[in-house]
DNA sequence: GTCATTTTATACCAAATCGCATAAAAACAT
DNA sequence: ATGTTTTTATGCGATTTGGTATAAAATGAC
């Protein structure tokens, strides 16, 4: 046991609410239109307390993209549990992602979309580290996609077609992203999901 | 007939030519981290000139938007004439968006993904006028699909069909343009969308 | 109590930001 | 030529930016 005998002046915040707070900013202006003095602000800390807690700008938006990506995971994966067969699952999935996306669940508070889709793009054309954790993005929601389709496939769909489907389910996923943070309500979104996993993954 | 004799000093640059410029820097860099000096430079021009002949940064930003736009549905419309078929003719206009998403069309010079997928969604939920562009190039690709497809169909799809075949595959391209932006080759993607629009619109 | 350690708060800094004021330059009209 | 009009070029200027230096404050160790 390594001692956690707390040395100096106490912190007077906590590390994850922060960080929650830190990730609404970006959230909802990107990250190039947010400013250190919003976080600041909103934090009720000032920058050079956030500068010691999570380093710089870009290394801030980092943690709080983990962190939105680990929460997101978790929401998606409970939704899964919920239901039964592939069709079931990806659709009780796909559901909670937009109650998500919409500002339906206590993690997004407004209907911005998906904090990766919806910010970095924007960045990650003029910096490799962004279009990096935008691939991480993509391929953990391929990665999860494809491992529930192989739970529940009968041996019918070859490992190919798997990750073919799981693919094809992110891109849908990612188009009812953009759609949200364009204003499309939570039903219509829900409908499109639906008639896309119905296609995708009918039920047998 | 209006006199169109020219006053005055006359312009040293073309302007479709430098707004052709100007879209290519908001591509790469997205709206908030591009700066007015980068596109002074990137243009030849000097601040005054831009904005004398472009307004704000906003107003730059709008008008390279309306002509990417333009631009792309006419590189779209073109491709889709080259085939037959609903299905064919989905296949040559995703092919042709590919093309330009990856960088492979004189229009785009780099993979930088779709102008406005990559840049509209982090802009959008701070400023109502950038969700409404967003909205508007959403929907017109959402019309554009859903004419053709209502234009090939054998009057087997009723027009809700129609509309929602036509979101499904506005989605699809949607997702393709985040991941071109993310790095992933145009082979691939053209894969990934030609599987879905066989399980969209299949051959007859 | 005194010292070491860590966090907070204020203030600063150099650089970059957008927009514009001002004046020179280049054309046409008369 | 002289004046009018429009564009160019230089540069200002107030504000904002990310990051940090400095010192005060708050805790534990001894």
């Amino acid at each position: 046991m390594t001692q956690t005998n707390k040395r100096g002046r106490p912190r007077k915040f906590d590390e994850d609410e922060t960080l929650d707070r830190i990730m609404q900013v970006f959230w909802k202006h990107g990250y190039a239109a947010t400013s250190l003095d919003q976080i600041a602000a909103e934090t009720g800390l000032n920058r050079p307390s956030l500068y010691g807690a999570f380093g710089s700008k870009k290394s801030m938006f980092l943690q709080a993209l983990d962190r939105f990506s680990d929460q997101m995971h978790v929401h998606l994966r409970e939704a899964g549990m919920s239901a039964k067969g592939a069709n079931g699952r990806m659709k009780a999935i796909m559901s909670a992602a937009i109650d998500l996306y919409t500002g339906r669940t206590r993690l997004s508070g407004a209907p911005y979309g998906c904090l990766a889709i919806s910010t970095l793009p924007s960045e990650a054309a003029q910096d490799p580290e962004m279009q990096a954790a935008l691939e991480k993005m993509v391929h953990r929601m391929d990665k999860g996609f494809a491992s529930l389709i192989r739970y529940e496939n009968g041996t019918n769909l070859t490992e190919p077609d798997i990750q073919a489907k799981a693919q094809q389910l992110s891109l849908v996923l990612h188009g009812i992203s953009i759609r949200a943070r364009s204003g499309t309500d939570a039903n219509s979104l829900k409908q499109l999901a639906y008639s896309a996993v119905d296609s995708l993954l009918p039920v047998t």
